[in-house]
DNA sequence: ATATAAAACTAACGTTCGTTAGTTAGGTTT
DNA sequence: AAACCTAACTAACGAACGTTAGTTTTATAT
């Protein structure tokens, strides 16, 4: 078995490896009715191959699984550099904007997306990704925001109040959105939920900074 | 086929039907493992009989869901009444107080939880169960805060701002609640979380009504 | 005691599942 | 030309699935 990284980032490359193929085809399918409701032999209808043939790819469907959450977890991206941090963190208005543009753009790329929407539905089957999820993607970014309010209040450019409950009231929003698109609207247009997310997110941010701000 | 309600609230009783059994054995593993990881085979090995005995009960597997849901919705409380309403807006406080205790104690009875718990699962496979989430579950609750807080804004006890975002700002939290709880942790006991959603929902109420009340 | 209806049983049906063994075609390297 | 490897193929395995038909037990009513 060869170890090629199996990215295959541009959706429409004609000359895709069938492994690239199968990696594609499956994300699209996983994504849509979750993992057990996928057979192998309908990635392998789609693909254009016999169901055997896939496993001269993968050693087992799980194994596609895993090289799908590898990717993600590759892509992953971790904000912007320190020096720039502390420029922002003076005027708090910056910061929000770029808060809401990496949070957005996170799930920006049509792969990453159809990974967030797999993600979403594996969490109850999922130990692995369930603990992905809430160390990655909760935890750290929560734990994120406390120190960079806990800085501000330093820098005396917002109120003096408990900087883990403004992480979660700051936070607790975002995960409304994701919730409200992967779960319930998975199926709109991605162009239309960026735009009402980032609207969203700036009235947001306006209500937060509105109670914190020192004026 | 009998059309006796099939409730079972009292998870001890020693004089369960054999149609009670069935609901709550079903109710149990659905909610740990999801409708489609359950086979009538395990539900029938659970109560005790052969699993075709379950088809005396229920007319297929899906009836079983069904009849899950249906208890559910008849179990939904609707809230407060009005008149007691219109007293309790006066002092934002307690009202905030009321709506927390009312949000936790509807995911307050075993069964009810453990439903809330499957629904969460089902949402992305189950067309029926995702339009019940987003319509009774989420826009009612919304819609439902934002009159009070219109209403409260026409008595001057909190200040001016658009009430459709001061009811996802109040929501929002509750549904990251929801999802820490009932997604990510839902093995752990009941008793612990009751006491930490309990203190967090006031920690952000008090946060919300900080920004908004009139001094 | 006898008849009746509910609810348990045995046995099997037709499908679908993930996976494997063994084989064959096509292209590259010796 | 021969050897080799990759990746396709055919065919099938054993297991699990939801469901059904037909039969027997059990409890209740007459």
């Amino acid at each position: 078995m060869t170890n090629k990284n199996s990215s295959s980032k541009t959706g429409n490359n004609p000359e895709k490896t069938t492994k690239e193929k199968i990696f594609d085809v499956s994300l699209d399918l996983f994504s849509q009715k979750g993992f057990d409701a996928v057979s192998v032999r309908e990635i392998a209808r789609e693909v254009g191959i016999r169901e055997s043939s896939i496993y001269n790819h993968y050693k087992s469907k799980e194994a596609i699984l895993d090289a799908i959450m590898e990717y993600f977890m590759s892509e992953l991206q971790s904000g912007p550099p320190e020096e720039e941090m502390d420029k922002l963190m003076e005027t708090p208005e910056l910061f929000f904007e770029v808060g809401a543009r990496d949070f957005i753009e996170g799930m920006n790329t049509p792969n990453t997306q159809k990974i967030w929407r797999l993600i979403s539905i594996e969490l109850y089957h999922n130990e692995k990704i369930r603990e992905f999820f809430k160390k990655e993607l909760l935890e750290a970014p929560i734990n994120g925001w406390e120190k960079i309010f806990t800085k501000m209040m330093e820098k005396k450019v917002i109120k003096e109040v408990d900087p883990k409950v403004l992480a979660y009231e700051y936070f607790s929003f975002a995960l409304y959105l994701y919730f409200e698109y992967f779960v319930l609207n998975y199926n709109e247009s991605m162009q239309t939920f960026m735009e009402v997310a980032w609207d969203r997110m700036a009235d947001h941010a306006e209500f937060i900074l509105d109670s914190i701000k020192i004026h």
